[in-house]
DNA sequence: TATGAATGAGTCTTCATTCAT
DNA sequence: GATGAATGAAGACTCATTCAT
């Protein structure tokens, strides 16, 4: 039943919202906000969406895809010479590279949460799979293959140190998080 | 100026608030609920606090010092023979020690949300100071002398194991705390 | 777009809003007594008006855009056989005919308020364009063909009168508008 | 009863509510803002004055004793040597020597204000006398003797021609109240 | 299939006034 | 005599969701 045109117009509201969700975390994705950013109709949200939690879930879905997208995009592409930039891409998200705590906040805010919003809770375990697979292939084209419990302990390092650096209020998270992984490889 | 009547309805008003916190995230804090809570009169909120932002304010600082408070009694009494337990308990909430994710929730909540909350960050920075001298003792008494930086490196690795937890909804994050802790010691 | 049931309930919230003000001044127009008077529910006064100055305007704009339709009407018309009277209509209010202050007070209360209320300027001055047209053609039917300049000198006059006699709590002010006109004339 | 400092602070007390009343009309004077500006106890404006009201209404008097009492020393003193200007001073307020919007905005308010705060009538009409005297001198001094009666018009039309300056947004409604003077002298 | 219209519930906050001390 | 404490009532405004068309 799905038209080529409702779906493109699904998609637009679920990038919209993403957005929101950039820039201003869950409490910015709201009806009208997503509408008005989408230049599309207040009621289209609930008809394209059951519920906001369901626009909620396909704004971090599809941020998290196309996060996903671009670093496997580059590790195919063997574009970037330094493996270990991806993996910090996908920790930090892309958009850390230029710098600020904005960027980062949202990974970090998505993981906590996902424990008050139990709808989430299926959708982040599969991304995370999906995120391990990755960041596995890219640590060993560094030189430094894991097994899936050393993946675990890496990455938790460097969320560590991300997350302590948020408090902190780190100009460069992202020099932060490298020197982290550096560590505990 | 303040009675003691006052500063007790204070209080109460700032520990409902952090029962909500701990109970449903920032966005469950609201004037109404918090009345509610405390039992006392709606405009009482904004008669002791100017604005809900002060209010969540004092409930994240009652909170957090209470949860010090405890930690730093039971450091002196010498009652834990385990003062890795102490630390545990700094870093996942005491009530972690019943299990289950909520307890450990609200840490992670508090330390993301002051990305997107600019009026906790001082606090939250002061009250980093204050946790860091606490675990610094607790671990020295656990046979485990740390430099700042070398705290600093635990504690990350700590929460980021728990971040990890929160995720996958590891039914014993404690556990998996205190394996990361001892790990990285 | 505007349904024409839409424009129905648009005009009557503004028309609500009209008799608001003109009984209880700019400070009884508030969202909740203008939905009571109009029959509507609360939150119809916020999607129809983006903000309560909005309404505010409505209502102004609403009010003065019949009186200068009346006045227009009966110009036309050649009902009225002393046209100096149909000027009084414009200048106090086609209600003072019926005697009493309250009829008067709300023209003088909107030119007073306009200052403290900016957002009015542009459509006071826009109304007085309007209503100065009418009033030189009702003068000049009346023998007495007047200049721009002219005619706001006869228009203060009244109006100097007329703030007197609210003042004086002038049991007539009509009366006393008229005298005045005269005398300038 | 009153003892000479309670009667300092009443009149501390009317005095912000009068700044107020100023700066921002009828609607700026509250408890709390003018508690506040007097630097006094919130509880102490209800204390001194049994019912807002009140205040507003000493607020107009010594606001408006302030200035006739003004014009007054400066007629005695013969110090200004154009009296017509000690007429705009009370027509205009004093403060519209400095030109500007705010400072006659007051005095159209408080005319046009008493029509809907019929507890200020009797006070507006009391001050109105004292006016009246005390422009008949100044303009008896600037050479011309005028009755009750022609005071009065000169003075409607001089105000008439200020509520126009007001709409107008005139930027030197003062002279173009001298203009509307000297036209009708 | 879409969407403009609509609204009940709820948000934070302000305020005049009362009262116990 | 003075005032800190207190609160009921009301303020403007937001929002997720429903529904008729």
């Amino acid at each position: 039943m799905t038209t080529e045109k409702g779906e493109r117009r699904r998609q637009a509201l679920a990038e919209a919202a993403g957005a929101l969700l950039r820039e201003g975390g869950f409490d910015a994705v709201r009806h009208r906000a997503v509408a008005d950013r989408a230049g599309l109709p207040l009621a289209s949200t609930t008809y394209y969406f059951d519920s906001l939690e369901e626009l909620v879930t396909a704004a971090v879905e599809l941020t998290s895809r196309q996060e996903l997208a671009a670093g496997r995009a580059e590790l195919d592409a063997g574009t970037e010479p330094d493996p270990l930039e991806l993996v910090l891409d996908q920790l930090l998200g892309r958009e850390s590279r230029k710098g600020g705590l904005d960027a980062v906040l949202l990974r970090y805010e998505q993981l906590v949460g996902a424990g008050r919003r139990p709808y989430l809770a299926p959708l982040m375990r599969t991304l995370r799979v999906e995120l391990d697979a990755l960041l596995t292939e890219a640590l060993a084209r560094a030189g430094h293959p894991l097994d899936a419990a050393a993946l675990r302990r890496v990455v938790e390092v460097v969320d560590g140190a991300v997350l302590s650096a948020l408090i902190e209020a780190d100009p460069d998270p992202r020099a932060t998080a490298r020197a982290a992984l550096l560590r505990v490889l």
